[in-house]
DNA sequence: ATGTTTTCCTAACGAGCGTTAGTTAGACAT
DNA sequence: ATGTCTAACTAACGCTCGTTAGGAAAACAT
């Protein structure tokens, strides 16, 4: 058995598809460039896997079980929309600095999976916007949050949050959870100071 | 010359490359692809175009010459930073509004660009990034927004543009100005009711 | 009508792609 | 020691890629 990197040589597959997806793309990586960065031939990877688009698969999918993992947690909690909504925000953003490599790949290159499973993601995306839409829903209808079209304040926070993945850098001076708690705070409050003239 | 289509082969090459840069993206679009939607055959293409590469550079391009172009007008504006703030985000959404196509190349298909010319484009978004922050300094130093970091403000306000390309279909219920007008009353006034207990 | 320029076609180049087949070397269990 | 299993290698298959060369045809200018 191989104890010694205590990764097995697929676990280490996957996380180099990972890394060149994110950086490279799906269609600009080849096989041989994973291999090469795993210390084996091209072929040999043939051992442990079974397609380019089954590694692609994999990556983008994993991505849509932690966001809808995280979502599930906080639908299941008892709290306020306000609550809510900022331990969705804060572990949201968990999961992409968590993972960069692994959230470029889910949010940049699930559009080269094939059809099926490309829909299938999409459904996965569309039930996590459902799970937003509703706490933005139950603290407008509770008085938590001013009245307005649900479903573009969703928008916003997704495009918030999501966007972070083109520029966000694990090793700057923002932790992933002094970012969320930023971005909560500039959406309940807005630019506008409160005491308006 | 060839005044039936008002186009010519160039600008054909050049619009079905967007479009189908668009749909697949760079990598997974064939010079032949693109040959065939213009019914000629792939080599003729090299009549009119130097490179699939350069096809993809003046597609990118082309979008930070209109980015540009409406920060500039906008920071030449004499009116408050709201006024610009509102300004600017109208102007921003139309452009993508006006080619989605445009805008998902522009956005997502940049990093394909050979090092040179992405550094470039790099440059570009760094400058029309650096419009909003000043215009974003300027509003809380006169008092019309509340005092933040206005690094934060100004990511998440283009966070909240750019990510528009993803799902916006002129064709829908909203015109993009009034999701333009949506949004900036959203950052201004926030979910939290203005009268707080 | 003639010469020139532009546009397009056919054919092919060299390279690289994802993947497979067949085989070898080593680790393991008995 | 023997047989089994796994992981790796080499070589190649069939295909497609971006691009080019050379020539034909069409459009244009005079």
């Amino acid at each position: 058995m191989i104890h010694e990197h205590a990764l097995t040589r697929k676990d280490q597959i996957y996380h180099v598809a990972e890394r060149l997806f994110s950086e490279r793309g799906y269609h600009a990586t080849t096989m041989r460039e994973i291999a090469r960065e795993v210390h084996i031939e091209g072929g040999s990877l043939y051992s442990h896997i079974n397609s380019k688009q089954d590694l692609l698969y994999a990556i983008v999918l994993r991505g849509s079980e932690r966001f809808l993992q995280a979502a599930h947690a906080v639908m299941a909690m008892d709290g306020s929309a306000r609550e809510q909504l900022q331990e969705l925000m804060h572990r949201h953003l968990a999961i992409i600095a968590e993972s960069v490599d692994g959230a470029v790949v889910h949010f940049h290159e699930w559009r080269h999976l094939d059809p099926v499973k490309r829909t299938e993601i999409e459904q996965h995306r569309d039930e996590y916007e459902g799970y937003i839409r509703q706490i933005i829903r139950r603290g407008i209808d509770n008085g938590e949050f001013t009245p307005q079209d649900e479903r573009l304040v969703g928008i916003h926070i997704l495009s918030l949050l999501n966007w972070t993945y083109q520029w966000y850098k694990p090793e700057g001076r923002l932790s992933a959870d002094a970012l969320a708690q930023e971005f909560y705070e500039q959406v309940m409050r807005g630019l506008e100071p409160c005491d308006r003239s």
